[in-house]
DNA sequence: AGTTGGATGGTCT
DNA sequence: GACCATCCAACTG
């Protein structure tokens, strides 16, 4: 279990950054579809990234998990992340040991830093495409933050990797940080509104 | 602190 | 056939 500290909006297909801006395909469909809904995709052939569909049906949006500060389950997020890893096609057992080594002497802040890392931590693939992450009985699921919880300092920035979309689109201040965590994948002020 | 290049394969014009 | 919502190691200064 963990805390999202780090997210970005894809919002309609007007958004250029978006994947829905090709309108809707067998990979991006469910973006269209219930707000909750699972949206994983493969990005550089290597990494599997997770989001969350957000707007009512027929609108395409969704929000890119982007950095996880874990709570609980620390070493079953180690184990994902080396999963992840065995599943390499040029992985040679010395390799693998060096990323067994290296993975686990990471801080706990580093574990699900960045979205390729998240779903890796969490175990997360293309097969969860779909999934109601608003279940309360769903082993992956989304939960409400609890009285008590460190108040989150947010900050709004510009998105990253998303260049090939130009302006507007690569300005608009549509990631959301929790600044006072460690677990921020990039910048974590640079404010823009 | 910042830049560069390699790994790796699905998706779209 | 080009592009890509990434990550890490290996450089440079």
């Amino acid at each position: 279990m963990g805390r999202i500290v780090e997210l970005e909006a894809y919002i309609g297909e007007d958004d250029r950054a978006s994947h829905a801006r090709f309108g809707p395909t067998d990979r991006n469909r469910v973006m269209w579809g219930r707000p909750g809904t699972a949206y994983v995709y493969l990005v550089y052939g290597m990494y599997d990234c997770l989001n969350v569909v957000t707007e009512p049906e027929g609108r395409p949006a969704a929000l890119l998990v982007r950095a996880v500060e874990p709570i609980t389950g620390i070493e079953a997020m180690r184990m994902g992340r080396m999963n992840a890893v065995r599943g390499r096609r040029r992985a040679t057992p010395e390799a693998l040991e060096a990323e067994r080594d290296r993975v686990e002497r990471l801080p706990a802040a580093r574990i699900a830093r960045g979205p390729g890392l998240v779903a890796a931590a969490f175990s997360i693939d293309r097969s969860h495409t779909g999934l109601d992450l608003l279940d309360p009985s769903s082993p992956l699921r989304l939960e409400p933050a609890v009285a008590g919880d460190r108040p989150p300092q947010p900050v709004w920035t510009a998105r990253i990797g998303v260049d090939y979309a130009g302006p507007p689109w690569t300005d608009r201040p549509w990631r959301l940080v929790d600044a006072s965590s460690p677990a921020v994948s990039g910048p974590r002020a640079r404010a823009t509104a």
